[in-house]
DNA sequence: TAAAAAAATGTTATATTATAACGTAACAAC
DNA sequence: GTTGTTACGTTATAATATAACATTTTTTTA
């Protein structure tokens, strides 16, 4: 079971994801002969900013502010099609909001734990998960292409956190 | 397993499905003490004419149409926030659209296949997936609540029709 | 049954998310 | 150095959803 929820739920140098992801991206797309340009690396800057999903306008105005220039939502949306594509980061539909991918170029379920309180999400993929779902598709005669998995709770902390509150 | 996978992805007579679900929904109503107000049963009625997710914005079409009304869009998602907590209908997420529930009032797994061809779109409940979840929510110490699980394919129909059109 | 309270719907305006269409700049290949 | 390709800029608008407040309908209760 692969998964980053120690690293999403508690802390941790955040710093260290950010770099690793950027090094990982640019490993990626040499592989894939694309170009991490440099608009396309602020917006996965900026994803990588916490390890919870980011609004695309949200993501404007971070890039808007630290470029210092006034940016349109195709720039956005263009980034972030092209890091979709290249299987850097994830759309959670729930939310309409991006996420850097922790383990990309990994074949995967696209699980994601989503913490209702706090915002943190962690992905995971499990075979043993992955191995039910085909079954499930195999026996209603389903040709399954892409999953969407999003589970909503509460993460470690916030669980603490709401006890302490309840007492 | 409970699932309408059958119903949704061969020929049927559709008009059973509709009565069947309006029945069950006043049935839900009394239980809950709410009523299924003429809106509600309009959005209702248009959500299950096909097993296809509908846009909120189709359904204020239809709607429309068949009261012969001009109709605001709060109306509407007024009756689907009402449906939706009545546990009549499910959001689909990744498409913004809503469709009918076919066992309402069973605690079950709202697992989704969507057909991307033709959007034909299948619920199933399975005791052995939401096992899995759970364990790997406990695993994670993350506190599940609901859980969105939407799955992209091809349904029977569609698959032998592409396969066809590859010769 | 009339008045009060609650529930549902109507109405206007606007927020939020996303894309279409077209123009320009940067860069690589020939 | 022209051509083609890729990425980005710009304007406008589409699609989805909600806030805020007014009105109507239904239910409750005096």
């Amino acid at each position: 079971m692969l998964s980053n929820h120690r690293l999403t739920f508690y802390p941790h140098d955040q710093e260290r994801c950010l770099d690793a992801a950027i090094i990982n991206a640019k490993k990626v797309c040499a592989q894939k002969n694309t170009k991490l340009s440099t608009m396309r690396e602020s917006v996965l800057v900026l994803i990588w900013q916490g390890h919870k999903p980011k609004g695309a306008y949200d993501i404007l105005d971070g890039v808007a502010k630290t470029t210092g220039k006034s940016i349109a939502p195709p720039t956005i949306y263009r980034a972030l099609d092209f890091l979709l594509d290249m299987g850097l980061i994830h759309r959670i539909a729930s939310l309409n909001a991006y996420i850097g991918c922790p383990f990309p170029s990994n074949e995967h379920s696209n699980l994601f734990m989503i913490c209702e309180h706090c915002g943190s999400t962690a992905e995971i993929a499990d075979t043993g998960l992955n191995n039910i779902l085909s079954s499930i598709c195999v026996s209603a005669d389903f040709t399954l292409k892409t999953q969407y998995i999003e589970l909503k709770g509460l993460c470690p902390k916030c669980q603490s956190e709401s006890a302490n509150s309840e007492q």
